[in-house]
DNA sequence: TTTT
DNA sequence: TTTT
């Protein structure tokens, strides 16, 4: 409660999404986002910095970026921070931080097929 | 470029924020925030959800987050998600998100501190 | 397509909401919403400059609005711009621009009442 | 204080800014933004709703839109609201609602003169 | 580790 | 018309 967790990304694809179906019929699709900043130095210089982003989508919304979504698609995604641990194979307890997708908008398809929001 | 990476949070501090001085007299303050989500299960029971964030502030700004926020300070926070990686004590490759924050507002405390702005 | 409108604002209602139910059993809630900013002039000397937002809530969204907001209450609320038109007494075209509520976030109220979503 | 006000918008630009310079140099550009939402109704179908935005830029950012803009451009916009009035030439008082630019991205011009941000 |  |  009292609680806000967005995140609100315009970025480009990295790779086509990779889909999934878990027990129970849940489809979930992963990708990688690259959002890129340009900032002057010291010197007056431009440099761009590309920061990654791992984003998670679920359901009817893995369809979506399933089906629209390729390797380069620039888009813009809204979604919330989530924070996960596992044990990797020498049982190192690891932490990953995703993105869970809500919705995104295509800003370089076709604009009948631009806007898509999350079922979930 | 093309480029856009924006988290907003609302949520409480988990301790008081942590100052640091690196060579060059920049300051740097870390802290943790939670942001709360409350949603109903299957079975219409509501169920609450913690999400904790790293947060980091540069210069000015972790001045002013050293100075005005405590452990349980309710602020808004507006920064963007960068990823770092680092090796650790046994060498191996770790990797850390934190929220880098551009500016807060506090939500609880006296009007006259509440809104403060990254110089950054 | 390819469209964002999204409005985020965090500030105290002006008047309790009125409620209104429309032909249909639809319910309407209507509140003025002011946020404040402070600057600071040439002379470095602060002030303060508060803006009224007019917002229109929907069906439940509507209902949780008169139900839990008071004149004064903290709140973020989340929603899109909409101008409208319309004819005054005298016949002339006026607009007024309106923000439609998505969701709002209590930030002086019991947790267990806090976070409330439109279910439109 | 204890105010958030912000606008986040993705649309074309309907005609060319309108630059202007004020007594004391000052520059200001204008230009209208259109947002487009799809929709389904009661049947199923698809519709699209557009909604136009005056926006207001002043400034070094006045100066960037007046260069780089033009009718039919894609951009993220983030602002916020601000409402005037005025007397019309009947002696009427007006409202307008415009939205003042903080910063933009270009979303269908060459990456090196893509991102933008307000020095203001 | 927070808050209600 | 709010809030601190």
């Amino acid at each position: 409660m009292r609680g806000l967790n967005k995140v609100m990304l315009i970025g480009n694809l990295g790779k086509d999404p990779e889909e999934q179906t878990l027990e129970g019929g849940i489809t979930v699709a992963k990708f990688s986002l690259a959002t890129t900043e340009s900032y002057k130095d010291d010197k007056g210089e431009t440099h761009s910095l590309t920061e990654w982003h791992s984003i998670v989508a679920w359901r009817s919304l893995a369809d979506l970026a399933g089906k629209y979504l390729k390797k380069g698609s620039t888009i813009y995604l809204e979604g919330k921070i989530k924070t996960r641990s596992y044990e990797d194979k020498e049982g190192n307890k690891k932490y990953v931080t995703e993105i869970i997708a809500e919705s995104f908008i295509m800003l370089d398809k076709p604009a009948d097929k631009a806007e898509i929001n999350a079922s979930f």
